[in-house]
RNA sequence: GGGCGGCUAGCUCAGCUGGUUAGAGCAUCUCGUUUACACCGAGAGGGUCGGGAGUUCGAAUCUCUCGCCGCCCA
């Protein structure tokens, strides 16, 4: 029995349980085992996270993919999971301690901090899991993974080693984008560009020789910085070397002004002679450009900050080489000083002996760390990197030779673009959670590299014994005691960037490296569905590390769907306060509202500006539906088994049946073709604008009237079509169609496992012996057929030619008795003017019906429109509603009037094409036939209309 | 500065490779207790497709240009 009203929330969870205690999502169920697969990895969420609107999108679409495929018959494996977020996952951590006022990160050290972080992964971690859950998400829960989990680590060990073997991974000294707050490097990805009213600081350094004299330019150079407290570490002055205004001075000297370094001016195209003076100061310990500049002239890299951002000068010998007696008072007066009021205390005293000429406002652009919001310092340090640009090689080919496809194919552009200038990938992090790398340091600084700890001292003790650094014996007692090798050999304390793991779960997650069994049926994974936003962090790494490991790409497509905003188009963020919060609409309106939503407005290449109107909306179509199917069953619709409504004898089952199949071409055509609105927007119109508007109403008087075939054989239609519709909107509405699925039957199987409709009819190629079959752009076309299937063709004209023409013929009288403000009261006569048999023969089938929806009484037929009759044209025949006296002559006169403008200006078009000697040449003939029979039938219209006003004019 | 995308009804959006009378939902207006549904039914109004130029027999659709708006990378 239905209830009276469709409560989402009462039923979601219900069938969420349903399809968990089946095991409905689980790979390699029953029957499915052979099955061609189709395999879906999600993006994994941060397991810090919560769901918002950009997961919900996602998710949805791979929902909507997964489901649509396992009711296609195929084996599916959307595979689950989370990643472990190095900084976020820390940071939350280190701030529920702090708010708890225990003891900080350090002072508990890193073996309890980790430990502290598993239990609050246990504690909390799942959350965005249950909430995926909630949205309906059909993945193989059972197979849920981690980035942190053994498998996974043991992954990571593997590549690692295996990069590092190739040459593939190093480490080097170079300048990396650190974080001074969370003392971490960080990837350019993390880092946001910031539009920063900042200052332009002209500085004077002086000519070497010069006496220096403020007043006098021949004795300094200008110099123009946004960091003027960097200047402490400058090595060089750069102009370029087409400058007419410095080229006398390349080669010569400055005196660096309060430090008293001297330090050359050199020539270098980076110098741009129309910025400030022209010239610049080079940093290369602080300036990712002036880095550049400093390896082409070898100047020195001298580092004057510390890991915190603050001034480091005393103990720094990079920083003293060189300077002069007396440059001890400076260093004692900025050590240790925090780098921003360093900056102005040095301004200050450049000021004050005349080495600041100006200062000038100046918009720039600031890096800032995306997770702790201070300003990145590009700093000198020690770090790992991966040949990003060897591994980039095969996964631009593969994008250029179509091995893997973007979805939509502009955003190849963008993959190029990057996986072009790719720079080497740091993948250090100074922190503590995370997969810590494999590298163990003997007292000399040697590196070895191994996947497990005892493989790593095995190899050191060997090469030190072999060295004889150490005896044979006590390599032995340290091999055997981890306390007798502390100090002796240490790990590497770093951990590895959180997408080096996630750059490998295409493949970790299915069990690689311990278990091929799963890597073989699932990888390449069929699709990966995500964001824009992730093609540089995730996609590019995926394919890089897929190709290299697996020797496959990770996924023949990528569709890359659009960014979720508000409804004015901003992006939604915390800060702005315009976060739309998914499942709050899911608690208003139902997860399946919500999904249909965003898949209707999914349309490719296109933002989603989310309006909660249109929640509401599909809201409301959910309704819709239910009340359909409590009519079905008021009615006793019940499938019989053995029915194909392709016997059906009835116009009107015919009729739906034709409607029906090419709702279900739509919808599916749409699917394959990642066009998820088209989709949506067909199942949408079919099940409002078909089934319940017309078909529904029109069996009405079948299903209350006295028994007999029709009434059986109509009964049995509506219940097919309905359960076709469940089946084709089960992909965006999950939940509902479930449930409606179980209450309107008695079932032996759940909808989420039933047949899709209408399987396209397998072609078979005449010209290959056996059991060849191709179904034409369609990726199950490779299988073998799962059920041998009858070619199925619902196609019928003369039903539709039928049906469309009682439709067009109610519309058309209730659109006129609306116009003409007839009271719903008031029947009237119908006269149709010259029918032909087959209006005739309509007229006998459908009298009832159409004088019930159109408010008439009466239907006749006649040679000639009567005296003071409107008249209607429909499909090409006319009919009259005799008014006279009912009508208002004027507003009719003036009706007629609008409408003949309106065809006038239709027959003018036509014309002005049809007289166009260049359209009849060069156009092609079925265009020209079509204009030309658009013609003919505006003329046929203009002519009816004419007689009408004639008539009309006679009858006042 | 480079790249990408957008600008279509009051609002949110469809309209693929050029040939429609330019569509939908919401909102608006009128009418409606006919055996599912007012989260409903019937009907209506509303757009010179951002401006300009070009290609073409034909442009919302292709090209150029200008104007806003957004995003990404420097």
């Amino acid at each position: 029995m239905i209830e009276k009203t469709y409560q989402p929330n009462d039923i979601e969870s219900r069938i969420a349980r349903a399809w968990e205690e089946a095991g409905a999502f689980r790979a390699g169920r029953e029957g499915r085992a052979d099955a061609e697969p189709f395999s879906i990895v999600i993006p994994p969420p941060n397991v810090t996270g919560s769901l918002h609107m950009g997961h919900a999108l996602n998710n949805t679409l791979q929902d909507i993919l997964c489901r649509f495929e396992r009711m296609r018959g195929r084996d599916v494996l959307w595979q689950p999971g989370t990643d472990h977020a190095g900084i976020a996952t820390q940071m939350v951590v280190e701030r529920q301690l702090a708010a708890r006022k225990e003891p900080g990160r350090r002072e508990m050290g890193r073996k309890k901090f980790v430990e502290r972080v598993w239990k609050w992964k246990e504690e909390s971690g799942g959350t965005i899991v249950n909430q995926l859950k909630r949205l309906g998400a059909s993945c193989d829960w059972s197979r849920e993974r981690f980035t942190m989990d053994e498998g996974l680590s043991r992954a990571v060990a593997k590549v690692f080693v295996r990069l590092y073997e190739e040459g593939l991974i190093y480490k080097d000294k170079r300048l990396v984008n650190w974080d001074p707050k969370l003392l971490t490097a960080i990837s350019d990805l993390e880092v946001q560009q910031v539009e920063v009213r900042g200052h332009l600081w002209h500085l004077r350094y002086p000519l070497e020789g010069a006496d220096f004299n403020p007043e006098d330019p021949a004795t300094f150079i200008v110099v123009a910085t946004t960091r003027p407290e960097t200047m402490l570490g400058d090595s060089a002055v750069a102009v370029h070397p087409e400058d007419e205004r410095y080229r006398h001075l390349v080669g010569r000297h400055v005196i660096l002004p309060l430090v008293g370094r001297r330090i050359p001016i050199v020539a270098d195209e980076y110098s741009d002679p129309e910025k400030g003076s022209g010239a610049v100061k080079i940093t290369p310990a602080h300036d990712f450009n002036d880095f550049e500049v400093g390896r082409r002239h070898h100047l020195p890299q001298i580092n004057v900050l510390d890991q915190e951002g603050r001034l480091n000068l005393e103990e720094n010998a990079d920083y003293k080489h060189g300077l002069p007696e007396g440059a001890h008072e400076l260093i004692a007066e900025l050590h240790g000083m925090e780098r921003f009021a360093a900056r102005k205390l040095i301004v200050q005293r450049l000021d004050d002996f005349g080495f600041l000429e100006k200062i000038e406002p100046h918009t720039h652009m600031v890096p800032h760390g995306d997770r702790s919001g201070v300003v990145i310092e590009p700093f000198l340090t020690d770090q790992w990197y991966v040949d990003a640009k060897t591994l980039a090689e095969p996964a631009i080919a593969a994008v250029r030779n179509g091995a893997t496809v973007f979805v939509p194919k502009n955003w190849e552009k963008t993959y190029f673009e990057w996986m072009e200038n790719i720079q080497p990938w740091c993948i250090s992090r100074q922190l503590w959670w995370g997969h810590q790398i494999p590298a163990w340091y003997g007292p000399d600084g040697k590196v070895f590299v191994a996947e497990t700890e005892e493989e790593a001292i095995g190899k050191a003790l060997g090469y030190y014994v072999e060295q004889e650094v150490i005896s044979v014996a006590q390599g032995r007692e340290m091999a055997l005691d981890r306390t007798k090798r502390e100090g002796f050999i240490t790990r590497d304390e770093d951990v590895l960037d959180t997408w080096f793991s996630s750059a490998l779960w295409p493949f970790s997650t299915l069990g690689w490296p311990d278990d091929d069994n799963d890597t073989a049926r699932y990888y390449p994974t069929s699709v990966l569905v995500t964001g824009f936003d992730i093609i540089f962090f995730w996609v590019a790494r995926m394919m890089m590390m897929g190709l290299h490991f697996m020797d496959d790409v990770p996924f023949p497509t990528v569709y890359i769907h659009a960014l979720v905003r508000d409804e004015k188009g901003a992006k939604m963020s915390k800060s702005k306060g315009n976060v739309i919060d998914p499942l709050h609409l899911i608690d208003d309106y139902g997860a399946d509202a919500l999904r249909f939503t965003l898949a209707a407005m999914a349309a490719q290449g296109r933002d989603i500006k989310l309006a909660t109107s249109r929640v509401e909306g599909y809201r409301n179509f959910a309704t819709k539906l239910w009340n359909a199917c409590r009519f079905a069953e008021m009615n006793e619709c019940v499938m019989r088994d053995g029915f194909t409504p392709t016997k059906a004898t009835e116009t009107l089952n015919r009729w739906i049946a034709h409607e029906t199949a090419i709702a279900t071409r739509e919808v599916t055509e749409a699917i394959q073709s990642y066009r998820f609105n088209d989709a949506a927007n067909a199942i949408y119109r079919f099940v409002w604008n078909i089934y319940c508007d017309w078909y529904l109403e029109l069996a009405k008087p079948v299903l209350i009237g006295e028994g007999g075939e029709a009434k059986t054989e109509t009964r049995a239609t509506v219940a097919w079509v309905r359960d076709e519709i469940l089946k084709l909107l089960h992909p965006f509405m999950p939940f509902l169609t479930e449930e409606l699925w179980a209450v309107t039957a008695s079932r032996d199987n759940l909808l989420t496992l039933a047949e899709w409709p209408l399987r396209p009819a397998p072609v078979v190629l005449a010209d290959v012996p056996g059991l060849a079959t191709v179904m034409v752009g369609d990726p199950l076309a490779a299988m073998p057929p799962l059920v041998a299937e009858p070619a199925e063709d619902f196609r019928d004209d003369k039903a539709e030619a039928e049906i469309g023409w009682v439709v067009d013929l109610v519309t058309a009288i209730r659109s006129l008795r609306a116009e003409m403000a007839i009271a719903p009261a008031t029947l009237l006569p119908l006269v149709l003017v010259g029918a032909s048999d087959d209006t005739r023969a309509r007229v006998q089938r459908w009298r009832d019906m159409i004088a019930r929806l159109a408010r008439i009484e009466g239907v006749s037929f006649a040679d000639a429109v009567p005296q003071g009759a409107v008249q209607l044209l429909v499909r090409g025949e006319v009919a009259a509603l005799p008014l006279k006296g009912v009508i208002d002559v004027a507003a009719e006169q003036a009706r007629l009037a609008r409408e003949l403008q309106k065809v006038e200006a239709d027959i003018k078009r036509f014309d002005a094409k049809l007289g166009n000697v260049d359209f009849l040449t060069r156009a092609p003939e079925e265009v020209i036939d079509e204009q030309r029979e658009k013609r003919e039938e505006a003329e046929g219209r203009r002519a009816k209309i004419a007689e009408a006003q004639e008539r009309l004019r006679q009858a006042s």
